[in-house]
RNA sequence: CGGGGAGUAGCUCAGCUUGGUAGAGCGCCGGCUUUGGGAGCCGGAAGUCGCAGGUUCGAAUCCUGUCUCCCCGACCA
């Protein structure tokens, strides 16, 4: 039987969503577990959250940031204190209302069956976010002005009962960091969103080789129990929207409700202001949608459990041992030799007793940047057999072994940046300004269709009328994206400089 | 919660209308041949057909109940 032309079917073209869980299969990343809507995190896929994980969090650290952990179930009384954020999270939330099981026999079928039992008297959320329990504890903590800026961040799962469950995209259990801080004063605490904000733009650009649209939510998308929420937007293959990466002003919301309260310099009792701010598992989904391929994942480098998979050919038995003794010796030094963005170069030495193509196809779906492989033949010569996932995967380059060692580092980072660059002229394609509603609804009866940038002044109410109407929100109201003259607005007609940033999402 | 669909081998599914020994492909295990390309041939293991009840000499198949999952809406990092 002839090989499929390409190793994921169906394609991006054909079905978009079934690819996409394609993809997670064919490079065992994840798959469906028994629980509903939670998700197994495969080796594969788990390794890619530690290095987002260990990067991101050395970025936290540099920027003043401490890690702690705090419970998993929060006191129902706890959700109840902001009106806004109870309501916004009451549709979602798991609850925790017994704390033994009792044996109990069935007197029909003679099974034994496990019956909660020993009801609690104040049932336990499980966290949907963690911002009330936080406050809980920063209430304590925070006593004068002197223990401002209070700066944390926790590594976390949260739950939320989501109706429509989708690999990495939207579990209902998903992995995230959460980073929550007190200041003394609103301007502070607004520095602190912005500078966050900017970090993650930066990340994505930097260690997911994504650009975003940066910018600030509206009233109705904001976070529930925010003053302010920015979001950093991804446009994916499909021209959808992926929020990848939000940060809150929380003004002092939840310092009063909470009564976070410090001495201020003049002796007066005054309210912290607040931040929160996360990045989720949600962005390993955003990175396969935006660089993945009708072969399967294709990694940023720096985020790549492997950069480099050696692939030994040994066709025949005398040369086997010669051969692997070289792979494994290349290996070495690249390690030793090499680094790159910071890392020794991560090389994998694949001596599987299977076919060349198989392994090859393995390490193609898996999405590892460069493949070398290296047969006696080029043990001889001197050269190794380079193949780069970016390229077509029969593409080959012969390469001196010695230059492949001395340019490993560029040849991950031209791969970078040619992952970064595909990706923004993409996006640039695909943002039109459009300045008439006629235009704007013809749009969106497309069933691809990329974001428009609209100059806006409508309410709130007059958002979520168009929202509903096209299936569409407002992304944000982009950051880079204003150029600072007047415009009508689409739907009030009144002039104005905003421009608001509409798609799809997911 | 509304509207559709499906539960049979590890995975994807056929079989059910018309009741009569449990099937295929992929995967897995073993052997031989292959190994610069997702290989071939031969052999093998594997399922109380979601669960409970009913009809029947006999139920994956018919009937009743029940549970779960998937898809389309509403919610959403």
């Amino acid at each position: 039987m002839a090989p499929p032309k390409t190793a994921i079917t169906p394609t991006r073209a054909e079905d978009f969503p079934e690819w996409y869980q394609q993809v997670v299969r064919a490079a065992d990343m994840a798959e469906n577990s028994e629980t509903r809507g939670c998700m197994v995190i495969k080796p594969w896929g788990y390794a890619l959250w530690e290095n987002i994980q260990s990067q991101l969090d050395a970025r936290f650290k540099e920027t003043g940031h401490q890690n702690a952990y705090f419970p998993l179930l929060i006191p129902l009384s706890f959700l109840e204190k902001e009106a806004e954020h109870a309501e916004g999270f009451a549709t979602e939330c798991a609850v925790v209302t017994h704390h033994r099981l009792e044996p109990e026999k069935d007197p029909e079928t003679g099974k034994t069956r496990l019956v909660p039992t020993g009801r609690l008297t104040e049932p336990y959320v499980i966290r949907p976010t963690s911002e009330t329990i936080i406050g809980a504890a920063f209430s304590r903590w925070v006593e004068s002005y002197r223990d401002l800026p209070l700066l944390i961040n926790q590594w976390a799962n949260v739950m939320r009962w989501e109706m429509r469950p989708r690999l990495f995209l939207r579990t209902s259990e998903f992995l995230w960091q959460e980073g929550h801080t007190a200041h003394e004063t609103q301007e502070e605490a607004i520095e602190e969103t912005r500078m966050i904000h900017q970090l993650y733009e930066d990340f994505l650009r930097d260690h997911l080789a994504i650009p975003v649209v940066a910018g600030e939510k509206t009233e109705a998308e904001r976070f529930p129990g925010a003053e302010m929420t920015l979001t950093v937007e991804v446009m994916v293959q499909d021209k959808k929207a992926i929020q990848a990466g939000t940060s809150h002003y929380l003004g002092q919301n939840f310092a009063k409700a909470q009564d976070i309260t410090f001495a201020g310099r003049d002796g007066n009792e005054e309210h912290v202001h607040t931040t929160s701010w996360g990045v989720s598992t949600r962005l390993i989904g955003t990175l396969i949608m935006a660089h993945a391929d009708d072969d399967g994942l294709v990694l940023p480098p720096r985020l790549a459990p492997h950069h480099v998979v050696i692939i030994p050919v040994t066709p025949k038995e005398e040369t086997r041992e010669a051969v692997i003794e070289s792979c494994h010796a290349l290996a070495e030094t690249l390690r030793r030799e090499q680094n790159y963005a910071g890392d020794p170069i991560r090389v994998h030495v694949d001596e599987r007793d299977l076919g060349g193509g198989v392994r090859k196809w393995e390490w193609v779906k898996k999405g590892v940047p460069i493949r070398l492989e290296i047969g006696p033949r080029d043990i001889e010569s001197r050269k190794v057999c380079l193949q780069r996932r970016i390229e077509p995967a029969n593409a080959k380059e012969f390469m001196d072994r010695e230059s492949f060692i001395r340019n490993a580092p560029e040849i991950l980072a031209d791969i970078h940046r040619k992952l970064l660059d595909r990706l923004t002229k993409f996006r640039d394609a695909n943002i039109t300004p459009c300045n008439a509603l006629p235009n704007f609804a013809e749009h969106w009866s497309h069933a691809v269709a990329g974001w428009l940038l609209t100059p806006w002044a409508g309410s709130r109410e007059q958002e979520e009328e168009l929202s509903k109407e096209h299936k569409i929100t407002i992304r944000c109201l982009p950051n880079d994206l204003q150029d600072g003259r007047d415009a009508t607005c689409i739907v009030t007609g009144k002039p104005t400089m905003c421009r608001a940033l509409w798609g799809r999402a997911y």
